[in-house]
DNA sequence: GCTTTGACACTAA
DNA sequence: CTTAGTGCCAAAG
């Protein structure tokens, strides 16, 4: 993938999301790399602003453990999105990133 | 233009 | 497995 320089660092954050397929995730570590830094924050604070959440697909960005991380309206909608794209998630709130982690690299 | 703020990541104990 | 501490960096105040 190759961002563009002109854009935000929100903006180019929210373009990867565009990226990623119906029914797999993405983590914040994942997404820092694919834009060749490490401002993993950084990548959650573009999430955290970004009032449109029907434009960008921010629920299938999730930590890099596995686990959900936040959702500006609630952890709870985040979930139920994902169950609904048909990711599986664990009982314990977890996500088998070997089988549903989309990858930038290219 | 410096200080604060985080939807995070990593290491060590 | 959990807790605690450190690093990271763009955006907002």
């Amino acid at each position: 993938v190759k961002p563009e320089l002109s854009k935000t660092f929100d903006q180019r954050c929210y373009d990867l999301l565009l990226l990623i397929p119906k029914g797999k995730v993405t983590t914040y570590r994942e997404i820092a790399h694919a834009l060749g830094t490490k401002a993993y924050r950084a990548v959650g604070q573009a999430m955290n602003r970004n009032p449109n959440l029907v434009e960008v697909p921010c629920h299938r960005v999730v930590k890099s453990n596995g686990e959900l991380g936040g959702y500006a309206t609630g952890s709870a909608r985040k979930l139920e999105f994902l169950i609904q794209e048909g990711v599986d998630v664990s009982e314990s709130g977890r996500i088998d990133l070997s089988k549903f982690l989309y990858s930038f690299s290219d």
